[in-house]
DNA sequence: CTTGACCTTCCAGCAACTGGAAGGTGTATG
DNA sequence: CATACACCTTCCAGTTGCTGGAAGGTCAAG
């Protein structure tokens, strides 16, 4: 099959093989005498196994670190587990930090929506914004001679 | 004050600082004789809105957007508001989408770990990585959080 | 013969920086 | 005075995972 067709079964565009083969994470297909690509069905295998595990968050670096697994191993399971292990922990990582940023977004709101359209700087949601990098606790006052 | 001196006062590096300024999200800083860039405590307030508005998850479009408002209104605390609310429900996304991938992972792990040494492919979780083929539309780019 | 659907390569760009090279400046010390 | 060192400057390249577009080759149908 052609590169269209690999892309429809695959549900990966065109370029996305291409740029798949471009960095090595997929061989390199033979090519018919026109120079256009050929698959066969082992290719798409391979290529479900790559959009599987790219859906499920893993890196190319990773999953091409899987796949010179499966070179040595037939079945290497035990380096997959151990990679969605690791997915796993950075996943809760990711959504700990979210939760994080809700918090730290909501209370931003809570407290500069006491007066949403108080003139006083330092109570607006603006110069709150700019109290978050470093949490110096005078840092206030100085969005107070901010804006003039 | 140099351009080391604001790093050190607003948490970022002066690559981060002279990046900012090139791509006209940070105004163009004067210049001593030796053609070094000097800053006055009103910069150091702007960088610090700036660097709190990157702390929130906002991008540096919408911050752009932020301060084009500022220079319009001298606190424009509704357009701050609004942006907060898209940021909340954004990240709302990203935490749902992240939990159904944990509970994907989840899955195929348990599914896979039901006989991890078995030769039959199918049932191995290095096989079911392959069974996600098709791409879940506005999935998360956790590579998006790479920067945090 | 032309249209259209394929395919090819290469180049540029996205976000938001970060690292490094190659060089200028300013001050303290031997 | 020379040197070391910490600053500063610019520019270029790389990161991740693609995506879009240009410019062109191939092939079947009308």
């Amino acid at each position: 099959m052609q590169i269209g067709e690999l892309a429809r079964l695959s549900g990966l565009s065109t370029k996305t093989i291409r740029f798949y083969e471009s960095i090595g994470l997929l061989a390199s297909a033979a090519r018919s005498e026109n120079n256009y690509r050929y698959y066969h069905i082992h290719d798409l295998d391979q290529l479900r196994f790559i959009a599987g595990a790219r859906m499920l968050g893993l890196s190319i670096a990773t999953i091409t670190r899987l796949i010179a697994a499966f070179e040595q191993e037939d079945a290497p399971c035990a380096a997959v587990q151990e990679t969605l292990n690791q997915q796993l922990i950075r996943i809760d990582q990711q959504i700990a930090e979210l939760l994080a940023l809700r918090t730290q977004i909501n209370q931003l709101r809570s407290a500069g929506a006491v007066r949403p359209i108080d003139r006083n700087r330092s109570a607006c949601v603006c110069a709150l914004i700019a109290t978050y990098p470093t949490r110096i606790p005078g840092a206030i006052s100085l969005t107070e001679e901010a804006y003039d």
